[in-house]
Order: C-alpha cells, then structure tokens, then sequence
DNA sequence: TTACTACAATGATAATTGTCATGTTTTTTT
DNA sequence: AAAAAAACATGACAATTATCATTGTAGTAA
C-alpha cells in the first residue's frame, strides 16, 4: 500500500492542501485498485461512497443520452479526482465513470473528506476552486456544442485530446480512441466522425494510420474550431 | 433599505443557513439594486466583487460563442445567486448576466461570503451542493445539446420555460422571450426557430399567439424532446 | 397619423448531417 | 492459423438545418 505522503499525484488536486497528520491517516483508511480497460468505476444514479484519485490511465464520464447513445461528457486523467461533486453534496452520482485505459486510482471514504472539509480551510477553498472549474469548463462545452458545426466540434476535439494528453514521439495523439468514441464526444454519428476524419486527412490538416492520428496542420485546424474554414 | 432577517428569498438558497447575526450585519453591507430590461449585471471576463440574490425579474446567462452568436446557457430568477463561482474561486465572471425582465437583486461584497464559509459550516455545506446542483445541470444540458435534434432541443425549452417560469391564466408561458432569444438558447438560427414552433403549432402541440406561447400537448411535447415523434 | 424599428414569418436553395446498406480491415478469441 | 467479433470505410439517399432574400406585423417615437 503506497503512501499518500509520498504521492506526487496529490500535488495535482486539492488534497495537496492537506497536512502531514492528514496526509498519514490518509494512507491508512485509503484503498487502491487497478481498473482495466473498459470496466466501470461508477455508475450513474450509484451512490458513491467516496471519491477515487486516479494515479494512472484514463477515464470517461458518461452519461446516456434519451436516444440511446453515449455522450462522453468529460475525460479524466493522472491528478483528477472522480466522485467530488456526489460526495460533497452527497447526491448520488450523475454520470457513469469508465476506464479508457487501464488505470490505478486509490479510494478515498466520504467521511474522511467531509472531515478534511470541517478541519482544513485551504481544503475547503480548493474545493470550491475544483468544483468551480469544473463549472466553467461544462459551460464553455455547452457553448461549443450548441454553436459549432460537427466539422468544427471535431476539430476542437483533436485539438483537446493533444492538448491534455500529449503526443508520442511520432507526432500521434497519446490517446487512441474508437471512432465511436470520438463520436461520443462530438455528439455525432460514428459514419459522420470517419467521414470527416477522412475529409481532414484528404487537406493534409491531419494523417491517419490506422488508429494513430497525427495533427500536421494545427493553425488550420484551430480556424476550422472556430468555424473559419 | 430592506432587512435580511425578513427576506423570504433567502430561503431558497444558501443564504437560509445563515444566523440571525450574520443576516442582521448582512443587512448593514448588502446593497440594493434595480436593474433595468436589457442591462448587464455583470460581464464575461469581469472581475466580481461579490454575489448578487435575486429578489424579482428574470435574468440570462450568455457566452459568446466563436461564431458571433449569444449562447444562453442558464436562465435565473428569483432566490438564486449569481456569481457564487467566480466570488468562491476569486475567477472572473466566465459568463455575462442580462436582465431579460426588470430586476430587484441585492448586492453581497466578497469578503461576506469568505466569512459565511470560514465561520459557518452548514452555509459551506450548502454552497457545496449549489454548486453541485449547477454542475449537475450543465451536465444535463450539455448531454441534450450533444444528442438532441433541434426540434428535441426545442421542445425541451418549452418544457424548461413552463416548468421553472410557470404559465399565465390563459395558460401562456410566463415568461416571453424573443424567436432570437430561443434561438440563444436552443442554438440554433432564429428563423429554426420560427420555423419549428409554427410546425408545433399546425400539428397542435402548441398555440401561438403573436410572442405568447401556450402547451396545449405536454405528452407529445415530451415525445418530441425525447425524439420519439 | 406617419415613419421607423425591431420582430416575426415564409420561400428558395444550398449545405450539413443522419441513416441504411455493404464491404474491408483490424483485433480478439478459439 | 482459423474463425469470430469489433472497428473502419464508403456510397447512396433522405432528412435536417443554415443561409439569404423578401414580406408582413406590432410596437414606438416623431
């Protein structure tokens, strides 16, 4: 079982504000797993009993939409916490969390941050500076979502999945997602992201191999983001 | 200049959790405001210094979008508070607040507000689940955007205005707004807009007369929002 | 009243996107 | 290695939505 105390993750979400005596009783009532590919950490309407630190991998949160389709509405990495907002406000939870890669994650009991809540004021305004980024950050998607074009929520879509999750030395994204995913994301048809991820490499604004999409031309592909094209 | 303790409004949102002292030297700081149809309470980008509870009148949240277009992304009315994230997170305002009706709102500076949450726990605790509920409906919304057709989309608005603005005597939505307002929510051109609702209204599902709206078949309107039509 | 302005409505047309069908390639399983 | 399953790709067509142009209508100011 590793230590808190020693866990750069932390650095990368609010427990950072926690103090040493926290961070050592931390260690003792926290639990870790390994999540595979493709398996649920939580489901919408569970009731989660605490929040989980993802140490490795990656996660989408999802939700199902009344068509039947999954909408990925956020992906996770290394340093975010899942399970915040259920736990904090303790409501049960409104999206479904799965693995996209393998991942690692420790479990962290509800009491034990309702109490890092009460005792800990840096705690409590990080937090809120969590909670209100993730507020932000819906927003500005519901903009993009509700205003851009399929073509350019896709572009937008590249350019995130670059942004957050680096390349490899080759160029390719680090992350390799199904088309159907990239789907779930754009909120599209899975035929509709092929297609325009057919039509982009044709302009030379990307290459594709395989699974592997390279952005050769990021300034292009940002106007078409923005609807310029 | 009215007094806190006697406020029902407080008690619709987190401000109910506060005590008869922090209400009565809440009184002494707040300010009062009157703000006009189509003002501003505050802009994209601005700094706030402080969160504003609405006592009367209806007001939109928008971001404009890469393309030139307002996208609403919230409507609030009396009993919620504006800029609780930007005043939690000391972030600037990510979205512009417009009055769509005459307002009364009330003024309440920062420094109030840290003080509530360092000093009283069920006031953080509430804010906690404020937040929570905002992230949970831009979740929401975010995922209906993504999925839904425009016509879904605007059935769904229908639906939303009877449900949070309630409907006149005559059965009209109470709240009027504009085809170009609509347009802001729903995100799409306003002529779809016009288009849609005179479709709705020769199938029956709506009546229109001249800005009023009237729901005359909530189970097929519910159809339509969930693409089952 | 008249003129002006914002809003609403509709047609015509082009562009976008969804759906269904079909075939290929890649990956996984046996 | 063979078989099965999943993912990728493309064509054809229908449906949806955007855009531009034009006209009508209601409210407001001169």
């Amino acid at each position: 079982m590793s230590k808190c105390e020693q866990c750069i993750v932390r650095q990368l979400n609010s427990l950072k504000t926690l103090t040493k005596e926290e961070l050592s009783h931390l260690t003792s009532c926290k639990g870790d797993q390994i999540i595979k590919k493709g398996e649920h950490i939580f489901e919408e309407g569970e009731h989660l009993k605490g929040v989980y630190c993802i140490k490795s991998g990656v996660c989408k949160l999802v939700k199902l939409s009344a068509n039947g389709k999954d909408q990925i509405v956020k992906l996770t990495t290394k340093g975010d916490l899942l399970g915040e907002r259920s736990t904090l406000s303790n409501e049960p939870a409104n999206l479904s969390a799965v693995a996209v890669t393998d991942m690692e994650v420790c479990f962290i009991p509800q009491v034990e941050i309702l109490n890092a809540v009460s005792s800990n004021a840096n705690f409590t305004i990080d937090m809120f500076k969590s909670l209100g980024k993730s507020i932000r950050q819906s927003d500005d998607l519901l903009v993009n979502m509700s205003q851009k074009t399929m073509k350019a929520r896709l572009a937008a879509t590249l350019l995130m999945l670059e942004e957050n999750f680096g390349k490899e030395s080759d160029g390719s994204l680090s992350l390799v997602l199904t088309r159907e995913e990239v789907a779930g994301i754009v909120g599209t048809a899975t035929e509709s992201v092929i297609r325009l991820l057919s039509q982009f490499g044709k302009e030379k604004i990307i290459k594709l191999d395989g699974k592997h999409i390279i952005i050769l031309n990021h300034d292009m592909l940002r106007m078409v983001s923005d609807g310029l094209d």
